[in-house]
RNA sequence: GGAGAGGUGGCCGAGAGGCUGAAGGCGGCGGUUUGCUAAACCGUUAUAGGGUCAAAAGCCCUAUCGGGGGUUCGAAUCCCCCCCUCUCCGCCA
């Protein structure tokens, strides 16, 4: 969330910040800058009496102890008492009210973001060539049917439409992508993995910013936690309401987990095949960095999502997302779009965002810059490291071969086991 | 799910209505001593909010002993609810 002190002393800035994302923002400042200061006219007054009472109380513990009466100073302090609880009752109002309102302002996006919607993203640079056919090429459902690794229909029937099954060579390449990425990411980039619990508390899904307003977006179960979005959500609340090792810095997690998304509102778009599923695979880079550095990081994480859709050879444009289509929580993203030839778009696989200090003061996570310093809130950034679904098409659309056959990446062969993903010999 | 025991600062651990933001120890930081290291000794060492200040430092106030409510002039301490950990039983991959 927004540092309240800056909108208290700052509103103007805060309110152009907003602006940048679109319009609407300037009610809930004038709001909150009322609340702040009824508030802490009320706390003067709450702490005043309070100081009272506590000095009061002193004397009647003195008095107790010289064996003197103080009953009347006892009745007297019973009315102070009522007072203040009355009071501070009041306080409490304003405060959650304060806390209610601040939640569901977006992050300040940074200055060097693009303004506008969608159409003023900007591309910042694009790797690799578009594969040449001499046939038409295929989409990905047809080419996953054909060799029998990929069951839409079946998925369909257990659990609706958006839950892919994969078969086969399908379930296969799914884990081998899997561990490719995680060895890259552990072993080359310097993460340390994690697996993580899939379910969460409303105060998790609160910390990185999914909670209040993207609830709808979001599988709940009847125990009233939430199925993960991405790992994103729990790994960066690995540290909640900690401070962290100053030596630890930066720390750097990857984690593989599923991510369920209702998407709700989302029908009529990319609902062919895998481009957009309520259920998918995906490896997730989270960073916990001091604040100076977190732009340097953002662009070495923004490298370490590149590096996979290199070792897979697959071409992908960096797009710097314009204010308008930025993330609630986020200050600046780039996203990483996968080349799909048979689909012919360009197909979100990664996400790479700083968040700045939006999500640490959320949830509470801080560092001390020096030995003795005060604690300060880090700075967390992640990025998909990358997401499987959009991978694999690209990977059968990309590499698909005029016998109906898929070559895969060399980097792959050593964890799938074959250089071709084949039809199956029908039984 | 049932029964019991617990949750106190970075860690261990005392405290059982007022003199306790909290003894003592460990650790951290600064210093004295030292050829170096260690030891010893001295000092220091929580967080948040509010006020004061141009700002920082400082100072003053308020809150915080798992979380939330309550009793009381006054709660780490008493009462209620919840969460978590441990032990035993049950169930279970």
């Amino acid at each position: 969330m927004i540092d309240l002190r800056l909108v208290r002393e700052s509103p103007d800035r805060v309110r152009a910040a907003l602006a940048r994302r679109g319009p609407g923002y300037d009610g809930a400042i004038d709001v909150l800058v009322q609340l702040d200061d009824n508030r802490r006219t009320l706390l003067k007054q709450t702490e005043k009496l309070k100081a009272d009472r506590n000095k009061a109380s002193e004397e009647v513990a003195r008095l107790k102890r010289a064996g003197e009466d103080a009953a009347e100073l006892i009745t007297e302090l019973k009315g102070v008492s009522d007072a203040i609880k009355e009071l501070d009752h009041e306080v409490r109002g304003i405060e959650s009210e304060l806390e209610e309102q601040l939640l569901r302002l977006p992050n300040l996006p940074l200055d060097d973001v693009p303004e506008g919607d969608a159409s003023a993203n900007r591309v910042v640079r694009t790797w690799g060539e578009h594969p040449a056919f001499a046939f038409e090429p295929a989409p990905h459902w047809e080419i996953g049917e054909r060799l029998g690794v990929l069951d839409l229909p079946r998925g369909a029937k257990v659990s609706g439409s958006g839950f892919p099954l994969f078969t086969g060579d399908g379930a296969k390449l799914v884990r081998a992508l899997v561990s490719l990425m995680l060895d890259v990411h552990t072993d080359e980039h310097g993460y340390l993995e994690v697996a993580p619990p899939y379910l969460v508390t409303p105060e998790t899904a609160r910390g990185t910013g999914q909670l209040p307003m993207l609830a709808d977006d979001m599988y709940v179960t009847g125990d009233g936690l939430y199925l993960i979005p991405t790992a994103e959500v729990p790994v960066t609340n690995l540290h909640r309401d900690e401070v962290m090792a100053t030596r630890d810095l930066p720390m750097a997690y990857v984690a593989y987990t599923p991510c369920f998304r209702r998407e709700a509102g989302a029908h009529g778009k990319d609902t062919r095949g895998l481009i957009r599923v309520h259920q998918f695979d995906k490896v997730e880079l989270v960073r916990f960095v001091p604040a100076e550095r977190s732009a340097a990081e953002h662009e070495a994480l923004l490298g370490h999502a590149e590096a996979v859709l290199r070792r897979l050879d697959l071409p992908y444009r960096v797009v710097l997302l314009a204010t308008g289509d930025l993330g609630f929580a986020s200050a600046k993203t780039y996203d990483l779009e996968v080349w799909a030839a048979g689909v012919r778009s360009w197909l979100e696989a990664s996400s790479a965002s700083t968040f700045t200090d939006f999500q640490a003061r959320r949830a509470n996570i801080r560092y001390r810059p020096r030995p003795n310093a005060k604690p300060e809130y880090v700075h967390t950034l992640n990025a998909s490291g990358v997401a499987l679904p959009r991978t694999l098409i690209a990977l059968l659309e990309n590499n698909q071969q005029e016998d109906g056959s898929v070559r895969l990446p060399e980097a792959l062969v050593p964890y799938f086991g074959k250089e071709y993903l084949t039809a199956r010999a029908r039984a």
